[in-house]
RNA sequence: GGACCCGUAGUGUAGCCUGGUUUAACACGUCUCCCUGUCACGGAGAAGAUCGCCGGUUCGAAUCCGGUCGGGUCCGCCA
């Protein structure tokens, strides 16, 4: 039966059997050192005549827990009162020379390289505990919302292209030739119409993917902590995901500036940080590591784009100020109707925002008249939505958390990538395996799709 | 689509501006040998780089110039 290194400490005298990495070697000829490294820890192990090993070569060690005499006490390490004592080492999987250093931040590493073998660079303790960190945040906060009477819903992946925000990934049919499938940029369409079908309370870890260039803190893909709610305020919602964050940052010991958050409206925001993101940190808060959010609410509706015409700022589907509702369905005052959209910053960064949503098929197809749609494209493309708000929806709102963000802020990391276990490069490759990549001709043809020099193809 | 920055042993850097004492240096890692108490062990030695690639300038290019490839950051973009 295996031990793991930290409940060594309970088995002084005992005869135990670990498994792990060799993490380092001190070979003093008649004597030899071998610390062995699990998911618990590390601890030392004593021997001698050990058979040929490596550090990172993976080892079964047979042998017995000793206390350690008072003066050999490593203070530093956490199993520093106790070593092992070999009686038998057995190679499990040796290790080649490691393309780089595991035992350093890794920040001086060349990011491609750290990519390209991140299942080597994932084993630094740096990204260990980032890992670790988001896992119990992610557990926290789905503890939270269990509590308050929450059901998790998976949504498709496989779904429609829709016109407006983000360019979207695109997914060809091979039973529709010619038609494509798009891969979500958020679940927004079907958690709301979670809502029509009664749900009243649904989260989910949504994997949202932008065909967007990436930059340090967001890539192609990135996981949201997705929730609606249905009879709510929009000051409920923005109260129950700020208790979730609350609960979730506190099992992960983070600590927060001020509770509860601080509001502020769009148009302060602007006037005071020039920015509708800021960081309210004092210089001390910033050394302290402290987590420091705010609300910022009434947003503008609607926006001129580039080319003269009304787009919305945040998200199409939101509610107005409800005094403003009568301006949006007469099509008057655009600019000066405000949206129900909350958005939640925190240390600078957009950790998450939401809105109530409209839940009158009138309200939503106005939205899209502002924008300039024509009625019979507002129904192609939204017709199911309006549709469905026809058979008794109740009024809605929800929230995305970008906790990936968040735990950037808190723990210090600079790119999201550093959160992430497999990101893709900033010039948006994946991790390890070369992907995007060709496809054999006979994919293609499957796919309906005609086969044609590819750029850049590497052929020789 | 645009701007800026970076490519030198396995890793990280120096050297480049001001071309020639360079046999391309240093640290870590690797390999060999020595060492019974180290814990970033220590000591002695060794191997390992045609300086991303192509071309140009020059008697001579890691070094200057042009191009190209790869990488990074930002702007655009990202409901």
């Amino acid at each position: 039966m295996r031990t793991l290194v930290k409940e060594t400490l309970e088995k002084i005298g005992q005869s135990v059997t670990l498994n792990g990495w060799v993490d380092s070697i001190r070979d003093h000829g008649k004597i030899t050192f071998l610390d062995l490294r699990d998911r618990s820890g590390k601890i030392q192990c004593v021997g001698k005549d050990l058979p040929k090993v490596t550090t990172e070569s993976v080892v079964e060690i047979v042998g017995t827990v000793a206390k350690r005499p008072e003066k050999l006490i490593n203070p530093k390490l956490p199993t520093g009162s106790v070593e092992m004592q070999i009686e038998k080492v057995i190679v499990q999987s040796l290790s080649k020379e490691l393309p780089f250093p595991v035992d350093t931040e890794g920040y001086e590493i060349d990011e491609e390289l750290r990519l390209k073998y991140r299942y080597l660079d994932l084993r630094r303790p740096r990204l260990r505990r980032n890992i670790k960190v988001r896992s119990e945040y992610v557990q926290a906060a789905r503890e939270y919302l269990f509590t308050q009477d929450f059901t998790e819903v998976e949504t498709p992946l496989l779904t429609k292209s829709t016109p407006e925000g983000s360019r979207d990934f695109i997914v060809p049919s091979r039973l529709y030739p010619g038609k494509f499938f798009a891969l979500p940029q958020s679940p927004q369409q079907y958690k709301q119409l979670l809502m029509t079908a009664g749900v009243e309370r649904y989260f989910q870890l949504a994997r949202c993917l932008r065909d967007e260039d990436p930059r340090a803190d967001r890539g192609f893909e990135h996981t949201q902590i997705d929730l609606e709610m249905s009879f709510v305020t929009r000051e409920e919602v923005m109260k129950l995901i700020e208790n979730m964050t609350i609960y979730a940052l506190n099992k992960i010991g983070a600590k927060i500036a001020t509770v509860p958050f601080p509001i502020i409206t769009y148009q302060k925001a602007i006037k005071k940080y020039h920015a509708d993101k800021f960081d309210l940190r004092t210089e001390s808060e910033k050394k302290a590591g402290i987590l420091s959010f705010a609300w910022v609410i009434d947003f503008p509706f609607f926006e001129k784009n580039k080319e003269g015409n009304w787009t919305f700022t945040h998200n199409p589907f939101s509610q107005p100020r409800q005094e403003h509702e009568q301006w949006l369905l007469e099509k008057k005052n655009i600019d000066r109707i405000l949206t129900s959209q909350y958005d939640l910053v925190c240390n600078g960064f957009e950790v998450g925002g939401g809105s109530i949503r409209s839940n009158r098929p009138e309200v939503l197809q106005t939205v899209f008249e502002i924008m300039g749609y024509q009625k019979d494209e507002i129904y192609r493309k939204f017709g199911h939505m309006l549709d469905a708000f026809t058979y008794g929806t109740p009024k809605h709102g929800g929230c995305a958390q970008g906790f990936e963000r968040l735990l950037m802020a808190y723990l210090g990391e600079e790119y999201l990538r550093e959160i992430q276990a497999f990101p893709q490069t900033g010039r948006g490759h994946t991790s390890i395996m070369d992907a995007p990549s060709e496809l054999d001709e006979e994919q293609l043809k499957e796919l309906g799709i005609s086969v044609r020099q590819q750029p850049k193809a590497k052929t020789v």
